[in-house]
DNA sequence: CGGATCTCAGATACACTGACATAA
DNA sequence: CTTATGTCAGTGTATCTGAGATCC
């Protein structure tokens, strides 16, 4: 639902925190959604191959704890990336249980586009924010998260 | 995912609004279906009663728009609620293309309930900010998504 | 006719669950 | 024996697309 008439939306909807999260985030989504595949890509490539940068290379397990993606999901978002020579995947010697995945040139190539494209979604996502509003949101949603984050307890 | 050992997650992902905003989407739509599921509901239940409790009595279409939902996906949930008795479907006798729905009583305390519960889960999710806090998280928030239900032009 | 309404069938993306074989 | 890993198949939710029938 795209345009729901601002006006119209219940205000019991319209002051929720989580109601204003979520639909947020559906913007969000789209605009990501949107950028990426104008390059072939979704966010599980975003997300794996800034990992693998970052990082450098790793297992699979690994790779799904510090980008936040299932290791069941991370499977089928590398096979696609391995069918498209961005990764690689080769057996750990040291573990014979383990892939180790490494990010290729084109990879980094391609994590250079990605990137691109997502530095221009945050622009229009937080078009009416000041710079100093948006480094308030950033600050805020990161405490939230950083705190359901800790207690795994 | 639910520990991405915070430490371990790429710079380049935890400074992006857009993955902060979807990240604590997550989180939230969790926290809110499975508070709803407490109360066998779910999300698109307390959207449609609020909206129902607040604008009174509406076609399928309109209700669709106000809440932001699908008009093919509020077929499916005011089935479910209609199940329930919680609203009632009764064609317009002066469109005939249209039902007009309508809560009961009986949901209206079911939405007072889903309420209730929906509270518990903002307290929740926003925890770790003070209320100033979760004032400007609210106000930053709205005028991101005010935005973007702007341009429809 | 064009346009709105209701309905159903299906598709997508993201996140998650359960099971299994293999190997540490 | 227990745990970790990779893989596959399947679930669930929120969203959207497309089609058809009905009616304005």
């Amino acid at each position: 639902m795209d345009n729901p008439e601002p006006d119209l939306v219940p205000t019991c909807l319209a002051g929720l925190p989580s109601w204003l999260i979520t639909r947020t985030a559906v913007r969000a989504g789209r605009l990501v959604s949107d950028g990426l595949a104008a390059v072939d890509a979704r966010g599980y490539h975003f997300r794996l191959l800034a990992t693998l940068d970052e990082f450098g290379p790793a297992s699979q397990a690994a790779l799904g704890r510090r980008s936040g993606i299932h290791v069941s999901d991370v499977v089928a978002a590398l096979n696609e990336l391995a069918e498209r020579e961005f990764v690689t995947r080769s057996p750990d010697p040291a573990d014979r249980r383990r892939n180790v995945v490494t990010i290729t040139a084109a990879g980094r190539r391609q994590l250079r586009r990605l990137e691109k494209r997502l530095a221009a979604v945050q622009d229009e996502l937080l078009a009416p924010l000041s710079p100093d509003e948006r480094a308030d949101l950033t600050r805020l949603l990161s405490r939230v998260l950083a705190h359901h984050n800790r207690p795994p307890a």
